[in-house]
DNA sequence: CGCTTATCTCTGTCCAGTCG
DNA sequence: CGACTGGACAGAGATAAGCG
């Protein structure tokens, strides 16, 4: 009883504290690099997938013949056990996510859950609770030189359908209603309700039909999702150069359409200038009056060509809107 | 060398709001 | 008005965590 709890424990250890413990359990040190950790490297050689794993004693297989204490048999046992697992996950991982290995694009990811891999790859001993135990404490570097965790690999149906419907999106240059999406996809065998692909587009923010020709930025500017304007989202703001925009939930008329846009700007550092708008330095009372009455939203993107960025943006804001966001437009 | 429960996430239904 | 999207919500399913 109490060993499976510990057991349990084996499994969830960090790979640095799992080293410590096996360090301990053997009476070996040995030198490691903490900061540079990850399981395996994965490789391509000759068009063939393979891995390595750096450090032996992470797949090493322990005779417990020499011991006598049952205390530290019982420790080499369930060290040998995760090291079975980790190198029956990866090993599997590998075939299974095999073009995304070659990619590095999260497109190529095939959707997996713990279940799935469960029934595919059965290993004995190896249940649910285990695989989500272990998997979050695994990382290994990617052909591409990154080190992801394995979690990562194991995407929702809901993230495959959102890469998708963007992929589909992206190659269209006409707009496209969700019901031209879903017959898309319905031709590559995939049946959705038009709710859900509403929902895949809103989480990787693919604008719809109708704004599709409004967005007054290129595919090539990401933006992160919003944020509330108040004081307590502040750490969610990088002290970053990027540009950032500012919009409230209900729509404003502009000359030639609608939007919900009130300005546009940059900075060396995001924080540093949305820090100033809770003080009494902002100048620009239009501005100041969107924020004291409305709910304010905030959303950025990174650059170091903040400036030049920023000009684009009014410049094919008010090319499409007839004019530039109201704030934006006295004094700025 | 699990089982159970709490919590989170996803997906579809229903309906309201917007646009032309 | 019809066509379409998006919000609230509920049921199902997946995952994380507690425990003997």
């Amino acid at each position: 009883m109490v060993g499976k709890i510990i057991f349990s424990k084996v499994l969830e250890m960090p790979l640095v504290n799992y080293i410590r413990f096996i360090e301990k359990t053997t009476k070996q040190y040995l030198e490691f690099d903490k900061k540079k950790l990850f399981y395996a490297k994965i490789m391509i050689r000759d068009g063939t997938l393979f891995f390595e794993v750096p450090d032996k004693r992470l797949v090493n297989i322990y005779s417990t013949e020499n011991y006598t204490k049952n205390k530290i048999i019982c420790s080499l046992i369930w060290i040998n056990t995760r090291n079975k697992f980790s190198l029956h996950i990866l090993r599997n991982l590998l075939h299974y996510q095999s073009k995304y290995w070659f990619s590095g694009k999260e497109i190529d990811l095939k959707p997996l859950t713990y279940k799935q891999f469960l029934s595919l790859y059965p290993l004995q001993y190896l249940d649910q609770s285990r695989l989500s135990r272990l998997i979050p404490n695994l990382s290994v570097m990617t052909p591409q030189n990154q080190v992801i965790n394995l979690k990562s690999l194991f995407i929702s149906k809901k993230k495959y359908h959102s890469y998708l419907i963007k992929e589909i999106v992206d190659d269209n240059e006409n707009p496209l209603k969700d019901k031209d999406i879903q017959y898309i996809l319905t031709q590559k065998g995939i049946n959705l309700s038009l709710r859900t692909i509403c929902n895949c587009r809103k989480s990787l923010n693919i604008p719809n039909y109708r704004e599709k020709d409004s967005y007054y930025y290129e595919k090539d500017i990401t933006f992160n999702d919003y944020i509330m304007l108040s004081k307590k989202n502040l750490n969610k703001i990088p002290n970053d150069a990027g540009v950032y925009e500012l919009s409230i939930s209900s729509k404003i008329d502009y000359l030639n359409r609608r939007s919900n846009v009130i300005y546009i700007g940059s900075s060396k550092n995001l924080r540093k200038r949305i820090v100033n708008y809770f003080g009494n330095k902002l100048k620009n009372n239009c501005l100041k009056n969107f924020i004291n009455s409305y709910d304010t939203f905030l959303r950025f993107c990174l650059t170091g060509d903040h400036i030049l960025v920023e000009k684009t943006l009014l410049k094919n804001f008010r090319s499409i809107y007839g004019m530039l966001p109201k704030a934006n437009s006295v004094g700025g």
